[in-house]
DNA sequence: AAGATACACAACCGCTGCTTT
DNA sequence: CAAAGCAGCGGTTGTGTATCT
């Protein structure tokens, strides 16, 4: 026999979520963690299935999710990743921390296909940066072959950012005329703080966070909207902001040391603590869902150490081969 | 100003593989 | 081992907002 079933259909809830369901759901994931979907309708008493709270856990509640205005690098990384892996947004998701695979689907059905349709159209080249997949190789030797290069590539990676030590980033800085990647402490919406503050602070945090952003014409969004703003408060992360610098600085080099470092992360064997798998219950795809691809990180390594060399050509900072 | 249409995105639906009993 | 549930994923829909006519 199987297990008893986890929440009858009747009396279930729908559509958008209020304010204070998030609260309650929040609340709940503060005291017990994102796991046990099934028990969280019944010890909330939220008249939601369990899957839609994981959902709204995951796709907008889940601290550390950056929201709107996709990076030119993170269309481009989302065009050439989904040439690769086709539709498999949780696997393209997961090279993208800070994104959910619902706003990649959303941002790539709404934006990205229209655009690459009309580039198409347009020179017949497409935005993937030229990749190329060997169709001709079998798949079962190029799956090897992928998963020697990702070994290979990954040390390359590690050894090109310096990440000998755990929870570490690489800053690009100029030094003495060249430049070279120093480490940095671990931002603040990494797995390094504290996730959780206890359970009555939030609240009150939280309805503090409303009280200071009033509802907006846009009910259902305002309503999302401060409460995403209230929790990235009460953990000690602030989307807006961060969302603002990404977007003022496009080209801001230490994003890419970022991106690279989630893809050394890949390895469920390093000892380093991913965002998703840090969250107790909140199973970590990553491992599962990733296609070893050797070509995405050489090409990783092309976009985004080859772009910082585009942008230094100009400048007398001397040899950059080093960054690489 | 009002209706029509397009757009953006949150949420739901149904399927699948894995786990539990 | 089989049956049933769980969790995750991708596709699709629904709804609010913006823009056009």
């Amino acid at each position: 026999m199987g297990r008893p079933p986890c929440c009858d259909k009747v009396g279930v809830k729908k559509g958008p979520w209020t304010p204070e369901e998030d609260l309650i759901l929040v609340s709940h994931i503060q005291e017990h963690g994102p796991g046990n979907w099934r028990a969280v309708p019944t010890s909330t008493g939220l008249m939601r299935c369990n899957k839609s709270c994981r959902l709204r856990w995951t796709n907008y509640l889940r601290p550390g999710i950056k929201r709107g205005n996709f990076t030119e690098q993170e269309e481009k990384l989302i065009i050439h990743l989904q040439a690769l892996l086709g539709n498999r947004w949780a696997a393209i998701a997961s090279y993208l921390p800070e994104r959910t695979d619902n706003d990649i689907k959303n941002y790539w059905n709404t934006h990205l296909k229209k655009k690459l349709k009309k580039l198409q159209a347009g020179d017949g080249s497409s935005m993937s940066g030229g990749l190329s997949c060997d169709q001709s190789v079998p798949k079962g030797q190029w799956e090897r072959r992928l998963q020697t290069d990702i070994h290979m590539a990954k040390q390359a990676l590690r050894e090109a950012l310096s990440l000998d030590k755990p929870n570490c980033l690489a800053e690009l800085k100029p030094s003495n005329g060249s430049y070279s990647f120093t480490k940095l402490s671990q931002p603040a919406t990494s797995s390094s703080m504290t996730p959780y503050a206890s359970n009555t602070e939030n609240i009150s945090r939280l309805l503090e966070g409303w009280m200071k952003n009033p509802p907006k014409s846009r009910a259902a969004q305002t309503n999302s909207e401060s409460t995403q703003h209230s929790i990235n408060n009460m953990v000690g992360t602030d989307s807006s902001s961060s969302e603002e610098s990404a977007s003022a600085a496009n080209h801001d080099l230490t994003a890419a040391p970022t991106m690279l470092e989630s893809l050394l992360n890949v390895d469920s064997s390093t000892p380093e603590m991913s965002e998703t798998s840090f969250f107790q219950g909140e199973s970590s795809t990553i491992s599962d869902s990733h296609m070893p691809l050797s070509s995405l990180e050489t090409w990783l390594l092309d976009e985004f150490f080859g772009s910082v060399k585009v942008e230094l050509i100009d400048m007398p900072l001397g040899d950059t081969t080093e960054l690489i």
